[in-house]
DNA sequence: CATTAAATTTAGGTTTGCCTAAATTTGTAA
DNA sequence: TTACAAATTTAGGCAAACCTAAATTTAATG
């Protein structure tokens, strides 16, 4: 049995992974806000259950059987997201907290037919690609904003969907996905960076800036 | 807080009192398939918690909040069946048990852009009526099948949605909402009844047409 | 009206998933 | 290479929601 508690440590897991950072009892704790010594604990019974690979004191790892359970929820989590936003009129900004209750809860005969309701789409509403039915997922090939060179023109490929105020003010200078960008300038100082969109010049603190991936 | 299981606790309530029956420990542990003794307990923090009344050892009733957390649940199970029926093309008797997982996690944003989307139905696929965001109800005059008299037409108006087997049996024999039927014998001996759907006569047994109302 | 059967509640116990505080392990730096 | 700080794990506890078994209350019957 995998209860709502262990489908979010996995689907954890496969985020940090993801990053390319070490999955460590510390990392998740913080991940899930949740205090190290209970994310120790439960790394036992999924390690137990096989869904992890486990070296104590060391880190973990997804096993087969656990990057299953994680790119279903995924898949579950994105699909959501693009019926919330293309038929319910979720902003985007909405669409995370609701995808992240009703993931836990519906089967995946619902999702399958929700797909094919869907016409199939490939992308969620933030530009992170959604696993096929039989959990393939598509690797994509986005920039981190920060790491680009000032001067030339971007187009917006992802924004990550965790924070609501991030989305919100994206929104209101006038960038969602697929918008042209130019990186006018990086300021070494503080990480910020200067944005120019639709014409107008705006500063992207580096938190900020650290959300955006762009084309490439 | 009301957890998932205390919505299940309040939404059974509801639906024991509309049965016109008494909602004790005894009939809500039938209705939970939990153990009298579980039922007892968590009677205590429902009504700590102000959303039933209860006279120890002589049953219960929910208060005005009580219920309102029942009808608002209603609300959300039938919108969804709705949805899943209408949209997602689930069979009748899929819906349910898929809807009764999804309700305790949607928000209430959810479910009136989800009404909205589905143009306000007023019933959902099992004939019942879907209270209105200010969670009124139509009052429903069905009659059960059982208390009808023989030799006349009846038109099928809500079958209870709790049992997979009879709705499957019951799309077998041609029997859906609005299906017109003359209920051609009552057998007072074990209670079935011999229905005709379609020109072909149909045993119904006495579990069976428990479940069947008819407009009137 | 006293007894007893049925229904209900209380008592004590389990699992899950979290916590804090204490102990242990690891790895780095003197 | 030892010592110490940081990270991790273990120990002991708590709340929710369930359980069984025992005690209590209610109500029905002789």
């Amino acid at each position: 049995m995998t209860s709502r508690s262990k489908e979010d440590y996995l689907k954890n897991i496969y985020h940090i992974q993801e990053e390319g950072r070490k999955v460590n009892t510390g990392s998740l704790a913080t991940a899930l806000s949740i205090s190290p010594a209970s994310v120790s604990e439960m790394v036992n019974k999924l390690s137990k259950q096989g869904l992890i690979d486990n070296t104590p004191y060391h880190g973990f790892e997804l096993t087969g059987d656990g990057r299953k359970i994680s790119l279903n929820l995924i898949r579950k989590h994105r699909l959501l997201e693009v019926f919330l936003e293309e038929h319910l009129h979720y902003e985007w900004d909405e669409v995370h907290e609701e995808a992240e209750k009703l993931e836990h809860v519906c089967s995946d005969m619902f999702i399958n037919k929700l797909e094919e309701y869907l016409g199939f789409p490939k992308f969620d509403p933030h530009g992170d690609p959604i696993p096929d039915k039989e959990l393939n997922i598509a690797p994509t090939h986005y920039k981190l904003l920060l790491k680009t060179e000032p001067g030339k023109e971007y187009i917006i490929a992802k924004v990550k969907d965790s924070s609501i105020e991030i989305l919100q003010y994206l929104t209101k200078i006038g960038i969602k996905l697929n918008t042209k960008i130019i990186l006018s300038e990086k300021i070494d100082f503080d990480g910020s960076v200067v944005i120019i969109v639709e014409g107008r010049k705006n500063l992207l603190s580096r938190v900020m800036a650290e959300q955006i991936f762009v084309a490439g």
